[in-house]
DNA sequence: TGCAAAATTGAACGCTCGTTCTTTTTGAAT
DNA sequence: ATTCAAAAAGAACGAGCGTTCAATTTTGCA
């Protein structure tokens, strides 16, 4: 029921003269998206369906139908919410590292964090990726471009890294950043599908690897 | 078409003398599971339909149903045939390369080929992953072995490099093992999901990275 | 308190799903 | 050619799906 992450931004109950707050409406919106992120995380968004939402919130299939016009608007709305959570858990705590590598190691570390709590729990980047490669519209586009808004933001720190010397300037940021991607995903894989207990360990090991193999020369 | 990997052991329909072929059954029930494999492969193991796949078969749905008895069946047909063909041209043709690194490169060079060329097909082992993770049973434990199978075959062919000092003895081989898979993941990711078409190039260098990096010391 | 707008309900729709039956067709051995 | 089991078809089922629409309840401002 919690009414936490509502772009509240716009809202503005009162003031001026009198904007009709309205608020009732954006709170169960907000309900049922909670929920639905729930299902979607554990079934996935092509699972999700809007009679089991229903159940859930305790609500009826028409009325849950109604604040969003479609199933694909509704999986619009799972997939924001998702990406503003995941920047509240993991992009935003790292900016108060200082630039570099310390922020760097806290975006994987917020990163690995969030895909071993998932365990019991997916994650929608990862299984919207697999639902949505061949299923072209809205709903791919929006799970794409927020997953290139991440992409963008794990690059550019590993650019700053590289541009305060403490990795190699001359290598691809964007090879390093695939690299780093490829550690999330076997994790997510080994521990989630495989429940292999040793999948963390590994990664964190994987990540030591590569920071140490992009070291700049200059510093050793 | 291929009567591969159907469980002939205890078949004998007549005792004794005169083995009775019968083979047209068989026949249409691997020319279902080819289909089925094509579909699956676009749209995930969940996403089969017996409707859609009487379609393309051009048979009714009662008539493909009967070779299978359920869907769950059904799906793990389609496993054991992706299990075989990704033997065939992952795995056996490794086998003919010179054991340790050579062999090693050659099971990842065919295991990237297969994952390139699924850019428009889809990998099972991935989206099944991803389906099933959360759903216990038969479908998802007869998946989980196939990959556990594939994964041991690739540990032991980075024991016999470590094992002939072409790679250093003292890594953990599961974490060699699962590095190598997080670029698969990665380029599969990438190159199906955001139609990055420079994944490929980045997976191989990231191989060449992981070979540098567990190069023994005596050998530099 | 009254009233319009917003929120929610309940019933119904056309569709597809996996599965179960019964009936018909097929094909190989006699 | 006859026979008989295997194979395939056809119709029907109960359930769930997303969506629609008219009717009803709730809400917030005057």
């Amino acid at each position: 029921m919690a009414t936490s992450s509502i772009p509240i931004s716009s809202a503005r109950p009162r003031e001026e003269g009198a904007v009709r707050v309205l608020h009732k409406g954006r709170q169960t919106k907000a309900a049922i998206v909670e929920a639905a992120l729930g299902l979607a995380s554990q079934i996935g968004l092509e699972g999700l369906s809007i009679g089991a939402l229903a159940e859930v919130t305790g609500m009826s299939k028409s009325g849950v139908f109604a604040h969003f016009g479609s199933r694909e608007e509704l999986q619009i709305s799972v997939i924001r919410e998702y990406h503003d959570r995941f920047e509240n858990e993991v992009f935003y705590p790292a900016l108060t590292l200082e630039r570099g590598l310390p922020r760097l190691k806290a975006l994987f570390d917020n990163w690995m964090l969030r895909t071993s709590t998932e365990i019991d729990s997916g994650c929608i980047y990862i299984s919207g990726a697999v639902e949505f490669d061949d299923r072209p519209g809205p709903v791919r586009d929006a799970l794409a471009s927020t997953v290139t808004t991440w992409q963008t933001a794990l690059r550019r720190a590993v650019e700053i890294a590289q541009s305060l010397e403490q990795l190699d300037a001359k290598a691809d940021p964007q090879q390093i950043a695939f690299e780093i991607h490829g550690l999330i995903l076997a994790l997510h894989y080994e521990a989630r599908f495989l429940r292999n207990p040793g999948a963390a360990d590994r990664a964190r090991r994987g990540f030591s690897h590569i920071c140490e193999r992009y070291t700049p020369a200059a510093s050793l």
